[in-house]
DNA sequence: TACAATAATTAGTGGCGCCTAATTATTACA
DNA sequence: TGTAATAATTAGGCGCCACTAATTATTGTA
């Protein structure tokens, strides 16, 4: 199959698609890993050899349907490892994704499919984003925002954008997860601030940033 | 943490050393790894530098103090996995060795002991293996042999000393797992084959290789 | 003990995947 | 449009971990 390396930067590129109208360039791609762009230039040309992305300096890089099938279970195996890892081993939602990191790398023909089949075909990951089915139909994901919700409206937490610790702690904090209830009370004007009620209780402010964060059902 | 690389010696040095009596010499670990013994060398180098093993011409490799630490929690996880694989994902006994080659490599301070309690604290991995428990202490293993059983005799299998697939399938075949029950009875002075009673069936003759492939209770 | 077989070691090489530094191409905007 | 900033690329190098081929050390046996 692939090497450790390849699968990282497909899956890196595949993310980077998901951000809509993103064009997809070597700076993006070195950002998104942590990586040099001299050292993406590389891995841009080997992809290409092995005809799993196109690159265009125009366009910047896509995936080739081929690529686009194994990044998409790729992100199939990182998420379902995900869900074991928090349903079965008691981890918390911000200890799971380092972990998935190096799970999802794990290649067997049918260990994916047998651990869905394990974890009872989960549709969403422990931060709300959709898990890829073995056919790789991807189930839909979120897109509305807390900021996008009129005062004096509520809803359902669905997912996170930003999945850092540093995100993840403060949720955990103020007692936010998946399916939390949250209603806005008020947005200040000043900042876009927003006062908010977190499953009924007294209000909260959050920033805005925050708030863009917060994907809603 | 170790390097993939540095991991799998370090298991393999320790898995030799299981064996009484073997000097570890580098062609003895080349053979357990597939590996060239030039590699062997300069690996012994480098896992000498980090005080994970200590090397003598007269009396080969043996695994320090801290390399025989790490190299029990490597086997641990090795063998943790193999349970999960086996008990909670349906795989059978002779495919979970090589998935499990590359799980046990996962780094996470708590991973192990969560899977651990996940799995009930087994004390056996599905060959009959001991699980090293997570202060390092090792379950006794087994070490008596079909070939030991006197004639007449019954056992219960307890572990294989072989675990390729080649074995492992042909026990599929004899229907014989862990804890099945084994009566000799005869061997045949020629070849030392033996004729054994499989749960009390009908009788089926296998090699001397076999038998000692077989450990029992 | 001498010699042949075997084992261990050294020297040199190559792929992979990363880096820095230098160079070239592109873009933005004054 | 010219220039400065930014992006992309090339060139060269490095660490890791394998290898082969050549050499040296050890061993077993006649
Ligand atoms: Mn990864
Ligand atoms: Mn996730
Ligand atoms: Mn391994
Ligand atoms: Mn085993």
């Amino acid at each position: 199959m692939y090497t450790l390396s390849e699968e990282n930067y497909l899956k890196a590129i595949y993310r980077v698609s998901q951000q809509k109208d993103v064009k997809i360039t070597p700076t993006a791609i070195a950002e998104t890993l942590g990586n040099n762009p001299a050292s993406v230039v590389d891995m841009i040309r080997k992809l290409t050899e092995k005809q799993l992305i196109a690159y265009d300096k125009k366009a910047g890089v896509k995936l080739t349907p081929q690529g686009s099938k194994d990044a998409i279970l790729i992100v199939r195996r990182h998420r379902l490892w995900e869900v074991f890892l928090l349903e079965k081993l008691g981890y918390h939602w911000d200890e799971i994704h380092d972990i998935a990191e190096e799970l999802e790398h794990i290649s067997d023909a049918t260990l994916a499919d047998r651990l869905d089949k394990f974890l009872g075909f989960p549709e969403y990951d422990p931060h709300g984003d959709p898990i890829p089915k073995a056919n790789g139909k991807v189930p839909k994901s979120f897109s509305v925002t807390l900021t996008d919700l009129k005062p004096g409206t509520a809803c359902r937490v669905a997912a996170v954008r930003d999945t850092s610790n540093a995100f993840l702690q403060y949720l955990i904090k103020l007692d936010i997860g998946i399916g939390t209830r949250i209603q806005l009370i008020e947005k200040i004007p000043f900042d876009n601030s927003l006062v908010i009620s977190i499953n009924g209780k007294e209000n909260t402010t959050v920033s805005q940033k925050f708030g863009e964060n917060i994907l809603i059902d």
